[in-house]
RNA sequence: GGGCGCAUAGCUCAGGGGUAGAGCGCUACCUUGACAUGGUAGAGGUCCGUGGUUCGAAACCACGUGCGCCCA
């Protein structure tokens, strides 16, 4: 006999361990593949209500389709997140007053490895918690077991990294990447949140060279001249004053007129020795927008984004202003030296050598080694000093920051690896054109083709120590060897020259140029690490064995579907359709199922700064695994985000209660499980129904699922569960069970197991545990995770039953309802007067009587005086309470009646006159109609006639 | 500036060319042999506004208003 209550803390751990250790999670030898790989959390992270809603999805398709007999894998594992990880490690140290530089390159990994064996990967642990059926013996770590050169996982990468290089798709540029100072290594835009900050907006003059003056006129919108003076400098504004020391020219809109005069003339950067000031062309460019501030803007190349593009266009030199830590340069020449040569570039012209300019600091002397926010200071203060200073509006404006170290990101010129993503886009792109692959919601194809039609180089390399290397050596005379191994890189460079080869370090190799002492030419490799993103990307079938030709990757790829939140579709879904087409000739996963964000019960992104978050841990302790899930998937309408409420997962704790309890009273009347019933052959109506509605609710479940409209499924098992099975067929099943006639309670035993069965079935792949649990404590059969899923089927289908039985609730409902009206006592008994189709109502007597609280029922003719009367269809019932009726109240209940079913047929003349509706709709929908108004009708004349009786008291 | 989305009950949201829905909340009643983590009944709606398409629009289209998100 069931506890009264499902004990969800003991439960959940016994189940999953039973599930486990059956080997459920794995995929069976037959049927068709179903592949789904997790998108890999992050290796130091913890589960958070984004993960759980991303992975409670996926293990719904995952328990759905290995139920209909699907060979499922649903690969799990983490990725090795570089700067996260490196950070961790580096926090342990420095609890130990120690620094990453305190050991060498090796121990460190070293260390990051033992961390990563020893406590990384909680977040797996914690998916097991929310009931993730994932092939655990199949985890992949996209670093591999250790890292080392012979690691599938490892090989994978290089492979892909040495295939693109030689195919001419990855290259060693100088580009502007966003830096982090702090950690010292170019990051992703994914890495980068943009905030809005307090700032301010200065405005310069930028004084013309040899103190030329031109005449600024400005006009209104109609052509009046507001302004006319004659100046000789230009006006500049800008946030960030300290990059003025690199601009390397002003631009202009061509369309300008205020500055037509002064177009290819030199002004002055207002910052400096005043002997060594730099002068800067005056240039014309499209991106200036001549209605924001003074329409002029500096071009700082080397710092800005949009400058970066300019400068591009223009032959416009980019000047590095700091160094990894942001500070500003403190290399190199006295500046004085240093102008001369940066004037020089100016006069020579043409396109500027970026190494050259590299090499020029144009910091002047006093600024050198100052933090930029302290140069900014000095900046502002010395041009006003001067001056020079317009005006400073105070302003907000939008900052980079570091998502991990919390502080402004520097856009740096830095020589870095980068994907031709160009090239590799072109064949994502057609795939989802041309259908191979499709988004669900189909909208987001637009996001998609957006960002994939104006991508940027991927900056693939970082500067840190975690990760993979990349595998490309250095030697002499700029020469670069891209293989996969050391070995290969040595094999390429015998091949390219003469002599004796081998490894060095960096520092060594430079030392001696190359050759040491003993003749050797040497080789070093590069130092840094690839953005864990490169290998992420692979992992469509990195997992499954790439690049050996395995029985796993033949099966499995391409994979069925990936799973993630809108969020990221340019990490996840872009990159993998880019490597995935690249690498295996094939997209990765012909349908993209994108779910919305968690957010908080007011809509607010979750996050650690607003201290919003909640810990789906905690949930999962208070309620249970199934309960988090339940909320989760029942919200996850397409397109929306989930709004996560503990009240709203205390509900559903509440359902999973309330099922249990519908299980022990099955249980309590004996109602087993039987194989060899045949829903099909049911023979009371109470049945038909019930096998009716569960067969309904199958075909529903099932082809939500499909459509991947989790919120629709889980609504219809709800609903089904609570409302019609709980609410209605047990209830109607308690006088069969009390009752005398065996084959009515035999059937109906059986019938009560069976509707139960399919409630556990398609609550399965929602509610994992607790239907888990019911399963085999009423002992339906072998573990319910590999059970078979329903077929929906035509011959259970009763629509007559159905009829039958919603009118026997209507008429409970309606006698309730009037009970409560009159203030019938609800434990009171009443007798009832029925009058019309007796046949019918004899059938339901014992039911209805049992569910309205009736004494005794006479059927008569028509109904008594003083009784309350209930039109139901054709039929009146009376409950005749006289002296305890309140004519009022029942008076104006029939008068409210008649005015609802009048106003019904008031607005169904109406459309029925109208000849265009009678000549232009459906045929059915006029019948339909009519049908709706003769039965309105009936109701009307019924109700007419109960008040005339109720006048004649 | 470009793109995407949203506006339906007090709240959070489904729905979708013909008949207004759910959960939570609210009100009243109920310890009836599965369940008070429960049951019964009830109140509560200008389906954002304006136009258009249509026999018919809350739904489709356009515009407007307000809000949110992404990109620059």
């Amino acid at each position: 006999m069931l506890d009264k209550n499902y004990n969800f803390k003991e439960a959940e751990r016994r189940i999953y361990d039973a599930w486990e250790k059956s080997g459920a999670f794995k995929p069976t030898g037959e049927g068709e593949p179903f592949t789904i790989v997790i998108p890999p959390p992050n290796v130091t992270g913890n589960l958070h209500m984004g993960h759980a809603l991303n992975n409670t999805l996926q293990d719904i398709l995952s328990r759905f389709e290995r139920m209909r007999g699907k060979s499922v894998l649903w690969q799990p594992g983490t990725d090795h997140a570089g700067i996260a990880t490196q950070m961790v490690v580096e926090r342990q140290m420095a609890e130990r007053q120690e620094k990453r530089t305190d050991y060498s390159r090796e121990e460190f990994v070293k260390k990051v490895w033992e961390w990563r064996h020893e406590s990384g990967g909680q977040i797996l642990e914690q998916l097991r918690r929310l009931g993730a059926s994932c092939d655990w013996g199949r985890e992949r770590f996209t670093m591999g077991e250790d890292g080392s050169a012979d690691d599938q996982m490892v090989q994978a990468v290089m492979k892909v990294f040495v295939d693109l290089y030689n195919d001419g798709l990855i290259y060693r540029d100088k580009r502007l990447v966003n830096w982090d100072p702090i950690f010292e290594t170019a990051i992703s835009d994914l890495e980068v949140e943009n905030a809005e900050v307090d700032g301010h907006f200065w405005h310069f003059k930028y004084p013309l060279a040899g103190g030329e003056t031109y005449e600024y006129v400005e006009k209104d919108e109609d052509g009046n001249v507001t302004l006319r003076e004659r100046r000789d400098y230009i006006s500049i504004a800008t946030t960030r004053p300290e990059t003025m020391l690199g601009d390397g020219a002003v631009a202009v809109h061509p369309s300008d007129e205020r500055y037509a005069p002064i177009v290819g003339k030199l002004c002055e950067i207002p910052v400096g020795p005043k002997k060594h000031r730099r002068l800067i062309p005056i240039i014309t460019d499209d991106y200036p927008d001549p209605d924001f501030g003074s329409g002029a803007v500096k071009i700082t190349g080397g710092h800005d984004f949009n400058d970066y593009q300019v400068a591009k266009r223009n032959d416009i030199p980019m000047y590095r202003l700091m160094d990894w830590k942001a500070a500003l340069r403190a290399d190199g020449a006295p500046y004085a030296e240093q102008a001369a040569k940066a004037k020089a570039l100016v006069k020579a012209g043409g396109t500027p050598d970026a190494n050259y300019v590299d090499g020029i600091n144009l910091v002047p002397d006093e600024y050198r080694g100052l933090d930029r926010f302290e140069a900014r200071k000095k900046v502002v203060a010395d041009i006003d000093a001067e001056g020079l200073m317009i005006a400073v509006e105070d302003k907000k404006i939008m900052q980079p920051f570091g998502d991990r170290s919390n502080v402004v990101i520097e856009p740096m010129l830095t020589d870095q690896w980068f994907a031709d993503a160009e090239a590799l886009a072109k064949p994502a792109i057609e795939a989802v054109e041309q259908g191979a692959s499709r988004f669900i919601p189909e909208n987001w194809e637009k996001t998609y083709f957006q960002w994939m039609r104006n991508i940027e180089p991927w900056c693939i390399s970082r500067q840190l120590w975690w990760g993979h290397r990349i595998p490309a050596w250095y030697g002499p005379n700029n020469k670069i060897y891209v293989a996969e191994n050391e070995t290969d890189a040595i094999g390429q460079a015998e091949r390219s020259g003469p002599g004796s080869w081998r490894i060095a370090e960096r520092e060594e190799a430079l030392a001696c140029d190359f050759v040491d002492d003993e003749d050797y030419a040497l080789l070093y490799q590069d130092p840094d690490v690839l953005d864990t993103w490169f290998s992420s990307a692979l992992w469509p079938f990195s997992t499954l064995g790439w690049p050996d030709e395995s029985v796993e990757l033949e099966k499995h790829y391409p994979n069925t579907v990936l799973v993630t939140a809108f969020d990221i579709i340019f990490f996840w879904v872009a990159r993998m359709m880019m490597m995935g087409l690249y690498a295996c000739k094939e997209v990765p996963f012909p349908d993209i199922y994108i779910h919305g964000l968690v957010v908080d019960e007011h809509g607010q992104k979750m996050s650690k700064s607003k201290g919003n978050g909640v810990d789906p841990l905690d949930l999962i302790e208070k309620f249970g695994a199934d309960a988090l899930r339940f909320t989760l998937a029942v919200q996850a309408a397409q397109g929306r985000n989930v709004r996560v409420s503990e009240p709203r997962v205390e509900g559903y704790r509440n359902f999973g209660t309330k099922l249990w309890n519908a299980a022990r009273f099955c249980e309590m009347n004996e109602c087993k499980y039987d194989a060899g019933f045949d829903p099909a052959g049911a023979k009371l109506t109470l049945n038909k129904w019930i096998i009716h509605e569960a067969n309904d609710c199958t075909a529903t479940v099932t082809r939500e699922l499909e459509a991947y409209r989790f919120n629709d499924a889980a609504g219809a098992i709800y609903k089904f569960s609570w409302n019609i099975f709980c609410d209605w067929y047990l209830e109607f099943a308690k006088p069969v069970f009390q009752s005398e006639d065996e084959a009515a309670k035999s059937e109906t035993r059986a019938t009560a197991a069976w509707a139960l069965s399919q409630i556990l079935k398609l609550l399965h792949p929602f509610m994992p545990f607790v239907s888990e649990e019911l399963w085999n404590e009423l002992g339906f059969g072998d573990a319910l995770i590999t059970a078979d899923w329903l077929q929906a089927n035509d011959k259970l289908t009763s629509p007559d039953a159905a009829e039958e039985m919603n009118w026997v609730i209507d008429a409970i409902t309606q006698t309730r309802s009037v009970r409560q009206e009159m203030n019938v006592p609800a434990g009171a008994k009443i007798p009832m007067v029925y009058t019309g189709d007796a046949a019918r109502f004899t059938a339901h007597e014992n039911i209805i009587s049992r569910l309205a609280r009736l004494s005794e029922i006479k059927f008569v003719d028509s109904a008594p005086k003083g009784s309350v009367q209930i039109v139901l269809g054709e039929t009146v019932i009376a409950l005749p309470m006289e002296g305890v009726i309140d004519l009022d109240a029942e008076r104006a209940r029939l008068e409210k009646e008649i005015a609802k079913v009048s106003k019904e047929i008031d607005g169904i003349d109406k459309k029925l006159a109208n000849k265009n509706f009678v000549d232009k709709a459906p045929k059915a929908v006029v019948e339909e109609q009519h049908t709706r108004r003769a039965d309105f009708e009936v109701q009307l004349e019924k109700l007419k006639a109960a008040l005339a009786r109720l006048a004649e008291l």
